[in-house]
DNA sequence: CGGATGACGACAC
DNA sequence: GGTGTCGCCATCC
């Protein structure tokens, strides 16, 4: 066992990013891969699945600034009520939102 | 071991 | 800017 690529630190370190995300600011699963330094976007799309309940999943979007299909009503209306700009209607302006991204 | 799947991403048209 | 296709990485069947 163990030998998963998805030991609990990698899961550690994905949630960890993810509340470090300030409310009225959003991250993208490939960023996200990209700060870890290990897997790719779809590993932390797993990550989500499986423990994005325990940190503000809602604040993780897709690099087109789209929510995940899953929940996109949900995720919208809570980035709504934090002030997230939005670039269209259900979709995030990545170039203000994102939390990576130099203001 | 090969094929299919998924809370994704980048590129081509 | 929307749609279609391929690639990525790990897991499941």
């Amino acid at each position: 066992m163990a030998a998963r690529v998805m030991d609990e630190e990698y899961v550690e370190q994905v949630l960890a990013l993810v509340e470090r995300v300030p409310a009225g600011r959003v991250t993208t699963y490939g960023a996200l891969a990209d700060e870890v330094g290990r897997g790719g976007p779809r590993l932390v799309g797993r990550v989500m699945s499986l423990h994005g309940g325990a940190v503000p999943w809602w604040r993780v979007v897709r690099a087109d600034g789209r929510p995940a299909e899953c929940h996109d009503g949900e995720a919208v209306r809570r980035l709504l009520e934090e002030d997230v700009p939005f670039a269209a209607p259900g979709r995030v302006d990545l170039r203000r939102a994102g939390w990576w991204t130099p203001d």
